[in-house]
RNA sequence: GGUCGCGUAGCUCAGCGGUAGAGCACUCGCUUCACACGCGAGUGGUCACUGGUUCGAUCCCAGUCGCGACCACCA
């Protein structure tokens, strides 16, 4: 044993301990036990510790070291994305803070290699940040989504999907970022309402007024695309405007001829019930135009600016002019034509892009994508047939209803950081797909029968999700068939955010499934959302961003884990206030101190194995019962990521049952006990104190690692522990401990209410007690004295005058404190126990009475209330009795 | 419009057919020899509302009100 200090030094220790398990090897898989892995969601490079990563992270850490205690061979595989759009934003914005060249002033070569010269100086921050935390992952094994092995399972997934037709090139609308200027996919468009105004502009008929009819009526949202209308739609069925289908009206500025046509697309109820249709650029326009062969007409260029093309007859006046200016004059113009027929304010839904924050726009361009679809297919059937379960389980049908309306996925992005599609074009355009460039020319001089040609490797990167859907076989080795897949695939859990399930989750099942055909993941664990204490979503704008960092620095990252552990409930956000870090950093501070007690009584840590079936002393077996009953509790509120109740458990058991009772308890046997009671109890603390730091080590790691040092008087460490398994159940040995405990409670709550001042010890006469409780308190004896503050304890028929009076367990005490005794609370006292006792036993009563509850409720439940029926109406009896001799005073 | 969730003690949250719980906060005592980041004792709740099912509902069902999230749509 080593001199434990009065407190825990965590700023000193955590990066000690740390250090000290990693060098240990801990981390790593050990042993050859089952199998057992978590992949990390692979923090971006760019990112550093939020409190999701803080709270993913600890809950990961909990399963992993959990596991390990249980001897399995754990694998917590650690990774980094590369983030395309993101990274490739904070270089550019750094390279704009240093005033250096554009990147396209550099080039692509250069710019790239920037980015690596950038994630070499600054990439890995979060890596210390999670190493602070505690988090027990492989670092060894750390894998980066642009590393040289990741990059090739990338290619070979790309060229094998491509060649089944999965992976495909096509022209269709796509959400145009105008910032990075690229396409994003559905899934990175944030559509916020915003209050905007929708315009109704006339279009007039271009062969002269039909029944009267001179102009229709469109209601439009934007009215800078009106230069690249092809049609009006009206519904087939809307009588005000039969008569027009299929004639023409004169669009107006560009004077252009474009037709009325019919589709089921507009609502007559909306607007004027006459749609103009740009298939250019609107999602819904560019349906109907497709079913109506009309023209898409592309109006803008990659930063959103009008156009001049060979297809559109964009007035000269708008070239170049972005496309809210363009808004202006357009209306502006239609006005000066008397054509604007009214302006309405209107509470519109705006795409944004969600890196970028400006206004995407639907944009026809030549884009790569993923048959979704057909891919969604095995990896819903994965979860309906329960290979891969969501906890809370109704994530599921978040998940169904993704994959059930899945559209094509659009992986190619106009970006220079990140994979590069493996397609190269021969001079006439016609593209090979090859995991090298050298198998590219191979084909190619297969394709141009034999002639060498200088081929041109398609310009765009992919998703960065295209790469993380492959994560958890990709860091295992995958394409080749590694040792760690065989024995890590598919992994146990996925831990992460409800956010991600679309982006992330259910890509790597359907990637999984197709090339794996075997899940990714056992189960996905969908953790909350953290909160401020006020249950406020954390946002910079509102400065209400917790910082996991400060509160390591405050508390450290033990009172941290535990907070977000005791808070991860399902299907509920969670809220941290340091208030509650604050209280288990508190905890922290009681197990500390338990330790020194028995370091103080000279208990340690042994290497004994100790059995709890020796122990003679009802305390002893007692702990023993209490400690295996929680172990097991945590172990299974554990298997069910039930992390509140398992901290709530070792929380419960640390301080009210170890700490309240059993050391008060034990002091008294330490103090004056016979010495192979000394003995008995001296391992049973250490029993005890042992339970506690291997059932707390995954949550408390730190703490519990320099406790158990500090105690350790055998060679084992806290690593050499296994999870406790036995199971002690001692039934009467708890009965008879509770009966002390209740007895001593009722004592003290007793004297406070009749103000026997604390210090003051008093004698305790039980009337006429049965044998058994005779009994009891003549073996707890030193321990009612002590914790009582007892004098003596006596037995006789009648109580003394003047005595407080306590009913417990069925037998009637009485304190003689005549000299203190505070008559009229004491009579108050009685007063407010014969009310409760009263009230309960009515309320047993009646259901006894009710003939419809003996007759139908289950026979144990009705034994039950005639049980309780018993017990209230004798301790209403005695607590009567009691107060007809206080009054007979 | 579709889907999911939440309204339980002042606060943050467990519980979810048969005596309403925890932590924090609050009140009153305590320098009791591990711990004042503590010890002891307390106060505090028609479990949102209305119906229904049931011997019995905080818990199940239906509806209402309030709050939130996600997806879709709105020319």
């Amino acid at each position: 044993m080593r001199d434990l200090p009065k407190t825990f030094d965590h700023n000193e220790a955590e990066p000690r301990l740390y250090r000290a398990q990693e060098e240990a090897g801990l981390f790593k898989p050990q042993g050859d036990g089952d199998p057992y892995a978590i992949v990390i969601p692979p923090p971006n490079v760019t990112g550093s510790l939020h409190v999701g990563h803080a709270l993913n992270n600890t809950l990961q850490d909990i399963l992993c070291r959990f596991r390990r205690r249980q001897g399995r061979k754990v694998l917590w595989q650690y990774g980094v994305d590369h983030a395309g759009i993101a990274t490739q934003m904070v270089v550019e914005r750094q390279m704009a803070e240093r005033q250096e060249p554009h990147r396209r002033d550099i080039g692509r070569d250069a710019f790239v290699e920037k980015v690596w010269a950038w994630k070499a100086e600054s990439g890995g921050m979060i890596k210390g940040q999670l190493q602070r935390l505690g988090a027990s992952l492989d670092w060894s094994r750390e894998r980066f989504t642009m590393d040289e092995g990741l990059s090739a399972a990338v290619r070979r997934v790309f060229v094998q999907l491509y060649n089944e037709g999965l992976i495909y090139r096509d022209k269709r609308l796509v959400n145009w970022d105008p910032q990075f200027q690229t396409a994003i996919s559905d899934l990175e468009v944030e559509n916020r309402e915003v209050n905007g105004k929708m315009w109704n502009f006339a279009y007039p008929l271009a062969e002269g007024p039909v029944d009267g009819i001179s102009e229709i009526v469109i209601a439009t949202t934007r009215p800078e695309t009106m230069l690249g209308d092809g049609a009006v739609a009206v519904h087939p069925d809307d009588e005000r405007y039969t008569n027009l289908i299929g004639k023409k009206v004169r669009l107006p500025i560009v004077d252009r001829l474009i037709p009325i046509i019919a589709d089921e697309y507009p609502d007559p109820e909306l607007g004027t019930g006459a749609v103009k249709i740009t298939g250019a650029h609107d999602f819904n326009d560019f349906e109907v135009a497709r079913r109506h062969d009309i023209p898409l007409i592309v109006l803008m260029d990659a930063e959103a600016r009008m156009i001049a093309t060979s297809e559109n007859d964009v007035p000269k006046r708008y070239h170049g002019v972005d496309r809210f200016d363009a808004r202006k004059m357009v209306i502006a113009e239609l006005e000066e034509m008397g054509l604007l027929r009214g302006i309405d304010d209107k509470v519109i839904m705006q795409p944004f892009g969600d890196r970028s924050g400006v206004v995407i726009e639907p944009m026809l361009t030549d884009q790569w994508y993923v048959d979704a679809k057909t891919l969604a297919g095995p990896a819903t059937e994965a979860v309906r047939s329960g290979k891969t379960k969501f906890v809370p389980e109704n994530w599921s049908k978040t998940y169904f209803n993704w994959m059930e309306n899945i559209e094509p996925w659009c992986i190619s992005r106009q970006l220079w950081w990140g994979h590069r599609i493996p397609v190269w074009y021969g001079p006439d355009g016609t593209p090979f797909c090859a995991e090298t460039e050298d198998d590219a020319h191979r084909l190619a001089t297969e394709h141009y029968d034999g002639e060498a040609v200088e081929l041109t490797q398609d310009t765009d990167v992919l998703d960065t999700w295209f790469s993380s859907a492959l994560w958890p076989f990709s860091t295992l080795g995958w394409p080749d068939e590694t040792q760690e897949l065989q024995d890590f695939y598919p992994t146990a859990v996925l831990s992460t955010a409800f956010d991600i399930i679309f982006f992330w989750v259910a890509r790597m099942m359907m990637m999984a499934m197709y090339f794996k055909k075997e899940v990714p993941f056992h189960m996905v664990y969908i953790h909350a959302l953290v909160r401020d204490e006020n249950g406020q979503k954390m946002s910079k704008s509102k400065g209400n961003v917790v910082d996991p960092l400060e509160y390591m620095d405050a508390f450290g990252a033990d009172p941290l884990r535990f907070t977000l552990a005791s808070q991860a409930t399902q299907g509920r956000d969670l809220s941290l206030s340091k208030q509650r870090v604050e209280g288990y950093r508190n905890f922290r501070t009681k197990l500390w101190n338990a330790a020194r007690f028995l370091q103080m009584r000279d208990v340690p840590l042994t290497d004994e194995n100790i059995d709890p079936s020796t122990f003679k002393l009802p305390l002893n077996r007692w702990l023993a019962h209490e400690a295996t009953r929680m172990s097991a509790g945590v172990a299974s509120a554990l298997e069910a990521f039930r992390f509140d109740e398992a901290a709530a458990a070792i929380y419960q058991f640390t301080w009210r049952t170890y700490c309240d009772w059993c050391l008060e308890l034990a002091k008294p046997i330490l103090d004056e006990g016979s010495s192979a009671d000394q003995a008995e109890t001296r391992r049973a603390l250490s029993y005890g104190l042992k339970t506690i730091l291997v059932t707390l080590e995954p949550f408390m790691p730190f703490v519990c690692r320099e406790l158990y040092d500090a105690m350790n008087d055998g060679i084992q460490t806290i690593d050499d522990q296994r999870w406790p398994t036995e199971s002690f159940v001692d039934d009467s040995a708890a009965e008879q401990m509770e009966m002390v405990i209740a007895l001593i409670s009722e004592i003290r709550s007793a004297r406070t209410e009749v103000n026997v001042p604390v210090a003051a010890k008093i004698d305790l006469i039980a009337l006429s007690p049965s044998a058994d409780v005779a009994q009891t308190l003549e073996v707890q004896s030193p321990a009612i004295r002590r914790l009582a503050r007892i004098e003596n304890i006596a037995q006789r028929a009648d109580p003394p005058k003047g005595a407080v009076q306590i009913v417990s367990g069925g037998t009637t005490y009485a304190l003689p404190v005549a000299d203190v005794i505070d008559l009229s609370a004491e009579l108050a006292r009685l007063d407010k126990e014969i009310a409760e006792a009263a009230a309960q036993l009515k309320k047993a009563e009646g259901k006894l009475g009710n003939e419809r509850f003996v007759s139908k409720a289950p026979p144990a439940v009705v034994e039950e209330e005639k049980a309780r029926v018993a017990k209230f109406s004798n301790e209403l009896e005695q607590l009567s009795a009691a107060k007809k001799r206080l009054e007979a005073l």
